[in-house]
This record gives structure tokens, sequence and C-alpha cells, in this order.
DNA sequence: CTACTATTTCAAGTTAACTTGAGGTCAAGG
DNA sequence: CCTTGACCTCAAGTTAACTTGAAATAGTAG
């Protein structure tokens, strides 16, 4: 099992066969050759798709994960996007904060309207201020 | 300027007047009337729309978010939906904490290679187990 | 009253990240 | 050798959240 062929490699990482395809379309991963038609993958595409997994979970899209290798398949060290992207989690973390402190208020909060609690109205100034809006980049829901 | 045209409510809130129209069409908003064709709102109209950003960016859906509002346009308090919500956030930021640390830790590591990083290893081995992982919801990036 | 321009509706297009389906191929088991 | 089933390719479909464009309409300035 040197060579784990697609259907092996989705079942040890739990990616879907057509996603490890259209991965490798989009150069993300590298089929190390083919029996047949067959792809087959070096055991290293693992530790590839996991580190593909935890970049898309923290919001990169699949054209910055692309570009976090270089053509020979190191991670590419770019400081100063690591950094800015570390930032900007800060920021959606801050904003994500902020949504909670204002879900869970409003959860108990006692007020007849929700617009007319203080607290509540505080987030939605911030939110209106543009203080919380994220120019580039959001944290939302996937499809399924 | 007591009911605001769909220009006047773009301008001011910033959200273009296609989106409001969308946003009309998919009941997150509901215009006051109209003065021949042309849609006139109330002034509550904004709050509701920093609501929805505030939303929007906390990785609500715009389903999610209509549900939140009742048929009367009151926001409906489902203490349950909010608490789950709230819990779901706080998963996403202790999340996105994590990749952040990763993030920081890899700018300035001196490791050959991110791979043979022993923190780094730390965030992939979570990341491959699924502890990282978000079943039904996950940060990314907005399309542009 | 006429012309101008913003607004309207409705359908279709866009992007990201995949999934699905049709039709073809080939390695392995019997 | 032949069948079978997993794989292959390529095109098209899917979903969310909007945007764009065409053709119609109607307040408003002159």
């Amino acid at each position: 099992m040197k060579f784990p062929d697609i259907a092996e490699v989705a079942r040890r990482s739990g990616v879907p066969a057509s996603t490890l395809r259209f991965y490798e379309e989009k150069g993300l991963i590298v089929s190390a050759g083919r029996r047949g038609l067959r792809r087959l993958f070096e055991p290293a595409v693992f530790e590839r798709l996991a580190l593909i997994a935890l970049a898309r979970a923290s919001g990169f899209t699949l054209e910055e994960i692309a570009r976090m290798f270089s053509p020979d398949g190191r991670v590419r060290i770019d400081r100063q996007m690591l950094a800015a992207k570390a930032d900007e989690l800060d920021r959606t973390m801050r904003r994500l904060g902020a949504m909670r402190d204002g879900l869970r208020h409003a959860a108990v909060c006692r007020a007849p309207s929700h617009l007319e609690c203080p607290t509540f109205r505080r987030l939605l100034a911030a939110a209106a201020s543009g203080a919380i809006r994220a120019p580039e980049s959001t944290a939302h829901k996937r499809r399924r």
C-alpha cells in the first residue's frame, strides 16, 4: 500500500474522490503517477489534505491555498501573507465575539423588543458604523 | 424624508438597490408602500439592515436571518436557537484561534519545513482528527 | 405636455467549490 | 479470454447571494 489509489485516499482522508480529482485539477494536490488510467498518490497527500482542510476551515479560498505551495510541492512561506491572514482572523474573531454576546444577551433579555434594548442597540450601532464589517472576507455558512 | 426611497436607503445604508430588492424578495425587509411603482421604506429599515449585516457577518445565512423575524416584522426570540448559535460561534472562534496561532507561529518559525515543525504538526493533527472541522458551518471567503 | 431619468420587473449571468451523470477504459478475477 | 466494476474524462448541474441587462413605466423638471 505504498501508493494509495484514489479510493484509498478518499477512504482514509474522508475527502470524496470527486473532490480529490477537483483538487488535482486546481493544482492543490498532485498524483504521483498512474496505473493504467488510475491515479496513484504519494502517502504525503494525507498531510497535504490535512493542511488544505485546516486552511479551508480558517477562511482561505482554494486559490489562496494553491498559492501557499511552491511548484515543487513544498509549503511556500509568505510571512507577510500569513501575518495578514492572522490579523484578519483576529478581526473575524472579535466580530464573532460581539455577535455571540449579542445572541447570549438576546436569549435572556427582558426588553419588550430587542430594538429597545440598550445592549442590542450597541451592537447594531457598531454594525451600522462599519466597525464590524469586514472589507474583503467574511465568515459564513457553507452550502450543503 | 419621512419615507426614504430605494436610492436614499442605498445611499445611507451602503447596501446596493439591487440587494435591497433582493432582500425584499427574500422577505428580509419590507417596503412600506409605493409611490407609483417606486418603493418607499420605513426609517426602521436601517436598523433592520444593520441587524442583517451583523448577522451575515457572523455566519448566518439569509435563510436563517429571515427566520429571525416574525411575520409582523418583530425580532422573533427563539432562545433555543439563539443559544445554539452562540455556542456555534464559540466553537468557530476556538477554531479560528487555533489557526491564527498556527499562522502567527508559521510566520516566525525557523524549521526547515513547516511540516517538520512540532507546532504546525499539532495543528495538522488536530485538523486531520476532525477536532477542528465544523460539521455544518465554516468560515470562508466571500465572492467578490 | 414632453422629455428625461430613476425605478420597476423578470430573466439570466456570476463565483466558489463541488457534485452528478453519461459514456469510455482497463486491471484483475474466474 | 471475457466479464465486471472501479476509475477515467468532460460537460453540465447545484447552491448562496447577489449583479447585470433589457424592456417598460412613471415622477419630475422645464
